[in-house]
DNA sequence: AATGAATGAGTGTTCATTCAT
DNA sequence: CATGAATGAACACTCATTCAT
């Protein structure tokens, strides 16, 4: 899904090995934690329990150890989502389906969508937006497709302003995620649990009720 | 609302001198940029043209520098959405404003709102979270009078989960604009004009017919 | 005895107003707490409650402030030995009076004893070495002065070597101080009074008797 | 004995490589001439060649340097102590023996004792104060140990306060080495050679004799 | 006479990275 | 192939002092 110049793709994921996945999730817990300014290759190193020269070493530097995770953590969501589209169920199923695999998986990964969203975003990782930006207009582009179809078949509105579309969905759960200790005081939400719960099933079906409601209605 | 313990400011008084304000300003345009960790107090005294030991003899330090900006274009929220509340006019278009309110004030201030969004959902930031915390209350609140309103009226359904609302508000804008240069290319929004303009027209639009539909059909 | 080239006060006629005695206290805590280098200007100034531009205006600079210090708290001891040599009692009295006379002014002026041991014994303070040396000599003098009437009366040994003698009372008792955790442990002195009483009857005796058993023994 | 929790190095088997003991060796002497405080790890760096970042490096921190210093030169003081303990002499002349041996070590070591002397007794340093007490108590245990043995004997004193030795015995030496510059003019002791043979004959002799004199007579 | 504002120089420490082995 | 040693640069912050008012 990231056009990571192809030729690398699955050949890359492969390479890594165990010494390097382990780096690499450390990585992504302090990423998310603390940011990536805020994470120094000595805190990867102390509690990944390796030699502060390795990350440089097997990543070359600390920004490409930050391409590696990424690379990492994404590489498989593209084959996910051409199943996705090719199933035979309604449009506004798959939509659905879309909103819960993205949320399911933001959720499973949540340090890796977290740095995406707090690092890439920067004009300092101007370089690695570039590679990233493909991984967002593969998904742009399965969900016109999606909502083709459904247009197609005279369920979705035609005014309908795709784009806008994923800055609601996964805005929504962003914003969420990142108030958390907000929501939980607010929603009364006091577990791990419950919080978790209140994701896969309030908070999606807002969500897809939110899309829904615009794909339809009006 | 906030503790400051002010060491050279009355920051409670909000009557930052001219320096402290320029000072403020930099800090903001640099940590939106860069992130605060990315942002090292030279960065800041340099495009300031201010020495170095200024910003910790005005701010007492680099953390408060960041506590005394979010202070700074934070404290006149609260007015405008007091007055909002009081004005004679329909629910719905009261959230329209609210809406437009919301994205017109974090779109000028630009700065502060992608700080806030970044650095002060971690948990290293913990202390100035509290603070924080009753500041997104009082805008809930806020919110929760107006649907309330709207309710009583008959006009908007009675199962609305007011707390998603602004995940779906704020996270849709924040989204659309930490995705800028994804959005310009695929928006072809090519001059800074037509992008601020998509922002206060079409995605404007797109989140206030969102709400809408979420707070009026099925 | 001391060559103050003076700033602001008149330190030679030893009238400091009250604010630079007010300074001069604090200073002497906390030097005598935390060493010279050890104490910034800003604490004193905190703890003195005064500006912190008071330390220069008044003494000139942070080093001028220790001279002053040592100037003003020193100033009355030559005093009390002139008086002591012209008593009418034997001269092992003679000795055991000033070595309490000592003892007991050091202990109630503990600070600026312990900063003369401290600070004043450096190369990096060789200048107000100088004329700290004087009052050394002087006192030197005073005990040469009583010994010599002791020898003439038969009852002290001829082969005293007199400038050995200060360091046993001297280092003896800032020994005992500088350990004073140490002490306090060993010697069971669980209290700030039970310290104090046993400097004041054991530690005194100890040092007495050591220096009779100099003086007239073996 | 001592609790350091080394970065780099294993001070607590003694074997510090080259470098770190040129730096210790550096060390030693500028905290000697200038205090803790008065010296910056800068002054250290520059002294013994090396970068600045090595400190840290080796030692952890500015303070962490300091109590490996200590530790390295205190650490074989016990085994000869022990040894004293164990020869077959008169207890007075063990006693003689002791005072040159301490002596005899802090002179030669003199830059580490003038640092215990001035730096450990702060409460700043109240933690390395704890694993130095050790040492102390080591000290006083032999003493004692010296001492019943010659009051079984009975050629020394019943009533002996033993602790009140040690600060006779070291403060006379720390006083005469602190005011150096003053006895070498009243002593006209105007050669390097000739302050040190000073203080190996005659001062050493007159704190033997010092001890003899309460150890044995009145 | 007194002080708030301001500053250049300095502090100890941590950084990501390199390199010889 | 892997790593301990080493480093220059940068970090946030504090320092004593000056100066205009």
């Amino acid at each position: 899904m990231f056009n990571f110049v192809s030729i690398k793709n699955s050949a890359l994921k492969n390479n890594f090995n165990d010494k390097q996945i382990q780096i690499l999730k450390v990585a992504e817990t302090l990423f998310a934690e603390k940011g990536f300014d805020g994470t120094s290759i000595r805190d990867i190193s102390k509690v990944a329990k390796i030699n502060i020269a390795m990350i440089s070493y097997y990543f070359g530097s600390k920004e490409r150890l930050l391409e590696s995770l990424l690379f990492y953590r994404t590489s498989d969501l593209k084959n996910q989502l051409d199943h996705l589209i090719l199933e035979e169920i309604e449009p506004i199923d798959k939509i659905n389906k879309l909103i819960a695999l993205y949320i399911n998986r933001i959720n499973k990964n949540k340090g890796i969508y977290r740095i995406i969203h707090f690092e890439f975003n920067s004009e300092k990782r101007a370089k690695s937006l570039a590679s990233f930006a493909e991984l967002k207009k593969g998904n742009l582009k399965t969900l016109e497709t999606i909502i083709a179809e459904g247009q197609k078949k005279g369920v979705f509105r035609k005014d309908v302003i795709v784009p806008l579309l994923t800055p609601t969905i996964l805005g929504t759960f962003f914003h969420f995620q990142m108030n958390k200790p907000f929501f939980e005081e607010v929603l009364r939400l006091h577990t791990k649990e419950s919080f978790e719960d209140y994701i896969t099933n309030e908070l999606t079906q807002h969500i897809q009720q939110t899309i829904k409601a615009l794909l339809i209605h009006e």
